[in-house]
DNA sequence: CTGTCGTTTATTTTT
DNA sequence: TAAACGACAG
């Protein structure tokens, strides 16, 4: 095989294939190249495809390194189990589910699922009040589990916690509630399914043998985000032949809050005695200007296993950071280097605006509207969380699984039926007492209803029992289309507030049943298709549009771009307020912004502002901010600061803002509605109508396709010629009635 | 049972 | 600010 332009630190990683390995992989140093040529050496020197599993946490790291390992190796790749752990643990449950007392045909709740099932625990209990968020009790229950704890422990421990804290009593009610309902609804949420995996492998000894004789090379990816729960599977798994190989970077460490432990890269010596670790430094993605401020920042951090990267590109622009009043101009300036970069020739799929929290994302995005700079966002809702598309999947679900209560529940008036909260809450009882799943109830209905209620509910059983009577005789394609059908579901997304959004709901269902279809031409079974798409979180689309890329740090990990603009540097955004009590929560966020940083290939851009609107006791308040402490502890030579005047002078004013820069030239960002988007004190009467003629300045000519919201609110959805259609403020938009 | 209106609440989210 | 939720009247 050739190693061509692997260098020594990385080659030394493939070639090194027996025993315990750690690689710490710098941004950018080229892990996932040292992953898949490691696994094409084992290969090569003999071991079979199936003697090997690679673990991921994303599906697209999987999918990359199958395609990588693919083009080494051809075919044998196919045998190799390469999957998320998630995945993985799975595909070993489908085979030995029975073994730790579910059904066959048992479904995944989703988070929003469990969130739902959380909220209905809580208000048919004591808790119901509004002391109790359901929000905190899914994490305080999701993060025991991702511990190892159980129930029961959580109860037990629940002694040792402040009795005050009124929270774990709750939560400790709803952990027991939760874990029997899922049980009888024979579901298991995406925690399970590696707790459940453990769980089999230590009931039943065999089983483990068997995979860990089978799995004689193992090798996990970003190792810095494990959870305890899955170092332990690790760690069973690997016990066979020792033969484990994990990459990581602990100064990406982003997901502590969600569980990951730092301390299992650090302890990765200890835990596996005799390991060999190899650091990769050299980085093939940034200049050395980039690098120089990533080192510099990401060194404030404590207890590192420190890498300095190191660069062989020619050199490039110093990063840029650019201080604007308020989080309008900011976004107008946004707005603007994106108009600067495209001008200079950047693709806009070579750009990527990244920021710390999601809402940042509402003022980019219509500053970019305003400026005609096409953008996707693509940390928003994904594929198969929309609703649509979560209700049709609920009906197949059960189709395959009638235990699922919860899916009955979202069904049942799904569209409209007239069957009620009351209705349902009957049946939900009736099903208790005679210890039958809610579907298996829905025969009774006339023991507990009203006349009306249950022939509603008796013709939705005979629409069901008909489906699954038809399920296997019918193509995937065509059941799809008649539950979509028959339901009544299109006709209510019809009915959506916009033309625009039913179309968008419709054309999203047609584009599942598509997918289904083509699963299906593959050989997969409506069963396997709603397994294999139960973890996936996106689908594939086609490549959109040449479009600005918007996405949150954490979703931007793994990713590159040649143009990079972090948005809102300043303290309280990053580190954000809410991370900011404790060290561990700082260094957290200083990674963030390292993560950030070790983006950009060639131009680095940073934004603040000097003033904010804020939120205290419920009223809104400018409130001054300043560039974030990461920035300000290194040194100022490390990039370029750029300020308008009116934020220095607000800087000046209140004393903060370092070395008052003078504004540099820097081309004030002028749009055509600089007005303040938030507060449109100016009323405008709004008297368009659908089918109006209008006029705006930079899109050309239009027409008025769709209107929603009223008021200052008031939206148009107009269609430009050559622009394709656009939603705008009516209020606020520069545009004239023709 | 359903639509409307006030109330509430607001990080990050690989699966 | 806005979006999502729950109480309440029709």
């Amino acid at each position: 095989m050739e190693y061509n332009g692997l260098n020594n630190q990385q080659l030394s990683a493939v070639k090194h294939t027996k025993g315990a390995v750690l690689v710490l992989a710098g941004a950018g140093s080229g892990k996932t190249r040292v992953l898949t040529y490691r696994v094409a050496k084992l290969i090569e020197e003999g071991v079979g495809p199936y003697n090997i599993l690679a673990l991921t946490f994303t599906n697209k790291a999987a999918n990359e390194m199958k395609e990588r390992i693919h083009q080494l190796v051809g075919s044998q790749a196919d045998n190799i189990w390469i999957g998320t752990f998630h995945s993985v643990c799975l595909k070993i449950l489908m085979m030995n589910i029975e073994k730790i007392g579910f059904k066959p045909g048992f479904v995944i709740y989703d988070a929003d699922d469990s969130l739902a099932l959380i909220k209905r625990i809580l208000k048919d209990s004591r808790y119901d009040n509004n002391e109790v968020n359901p929000r905190t009790v899914k994490y305080e229950i999701s993060a025991a589990k991702n511990d190892g704890y159980t129930a029961d422990d959580y109860l037990t421990q629940f002694n040792d916690f402040d009795p005050d804290e009124y929270i774990h009593e709750a939560t400790a009610f709803v952990f027991e509630e939760y874990e029997r309902t899922l049980k009888e609804n024979n579901a298991l949420d995406f925690d399970d399914l590696l707790i459940k995996t453990i769980l089999l492998f230590s009931k039943d000894r065999d089983t483990l043998s068997r995979y860990q004789d089978r799995f004689k090379y193992i090798l996990v990816d970003e190792y810095q985000d494990t959870n305890e729960v899955q170092y332990r599977l690790v760690k069973m798994l690997a016990d066979g032949h020792k033969n484990i190989f994990v990459v990581g970077d602990d100064d990406q460490s982003i997901y502590g809050w969600r569980g990951a432990n730092i301390e299992n890269i650090y302890n990765f010596e200890k835990d596996f005695p005799g390991a060999a670790v190899y650091k990769l430094e050299q980085n093939y993605r940034s200049h050395q200007k980039i690098l120089d401020l990533s080192n510099a920042v990401i060194k404030n951090n404590s207890g590192r296993k420190s890498k300095v990267l190191f660069s062989d590109a020619a050199v490039g622009d110093k990063p840029k950071l650019f201080v604007f009043e308020d989080e309008y101009a900011e976004s107008r300036g946004i707005a603007t280097l994106c108009v600067n970069l495209q001008e200079r020739g950047e693709n806009l799929n070579d750009i990527a605006v990244i920021y710390r929290t999601n809402a940042q994302s509402r003022l980019i995005e219509q500053a970019l509207v305003e400026a005609s700079i096409p953008s996707k966002n693509l940390s928003g809702r994904s594929f198969y969380e929309r609703k649509e598309i979560k209700d049709i999947l609920a009906y197949l679900y059960m189709m395959v699984n009638t235990d699922a209560d919860l899916y009955l529940t979202r069904i049942i008036n799904t569209p409209k039926r007239k069957i009620g909260d009351t209705s349902v809450a009957k049946i939900a009882a009736y099903a208790e007492t005679k210890r039958l799943s809610m579907y298996e109830a829905l025969p009774y209905a006339e023991a507990v209803l009203p006349a009306a209620a249950a022939k509603a509910v008796l013709d939705f059983y005979t629409m069901m029992e008909d489906f699954r009577l038809k399920k296997d005789s019918l193509s995937l394609n065509d059941l799809m289309a008649l539950v979509f059908e028959k339901t009544g579901l299109r006709e209510m997304y019809l009915q959506a507030p916009t033309m625009a959004e039913a179309q968008g709901r419709i054309e999203n269902v047609e584009e599942l049943i598509k997918n289904a279809a083509e699963r299906e031409a593959r050989g997969e079974t409506l069963e396997d298709f709603l397994y294999n798409i139960s973890l996936i979180t996106d689908m594939e689309r086609e490549a959109a549009d040449e479009a600005v890329s918007l996405m949150t740090m954490h979703s931007a990990k793994g990713l590159e771009y040649g143009n990079v603009i972090i948005a809102g540097v300043v303290d309280g955004v990053l580190p954000h307020t809410f991370s900011s009590g404790t060290k561990a929560g700082i260094e957290e966020e200083r990674r963030l912004l390292y993560v950030g940083i070790t983006r950009a290939k060639k131009r680095l851009m940073m934004t603040a502002f000097a003033s904010r609107a804020t939120r205290q006791n419920g009223f809104f308040q400018q409130t001054l901010s300043s560039i974030s402490s990461f920035l300000k502890e290194v040194d100022e030579s490390l990039y370029d600061k750029q300020e308008t005047h009116a934020a220095a002078r607000m800087h000046a004013e209140a004393g903060i803002g370092s070395s008052a820069s003078p504004f540099a030239g820097f081309e004030k960002p002028s749009f055509s509605s600089g007005a303040n988007i938030a507060s449109p004190k100016n009323k405008v009467s709004i008297d368009f109508a659908a089918g109006d003629r209008v006029q705006h300045p930079k899109f050309g000519f239009g027409v008025v396709k769709d209107i929603s919201g009223t008021g200052d609110q008031t939206v148009l959805s107009v269609a430009f010629e050559g622009y394709g259609v656009k939603k705008i403020f009516a209020a606020i938009a520069p545009i004239e009635k023709i």
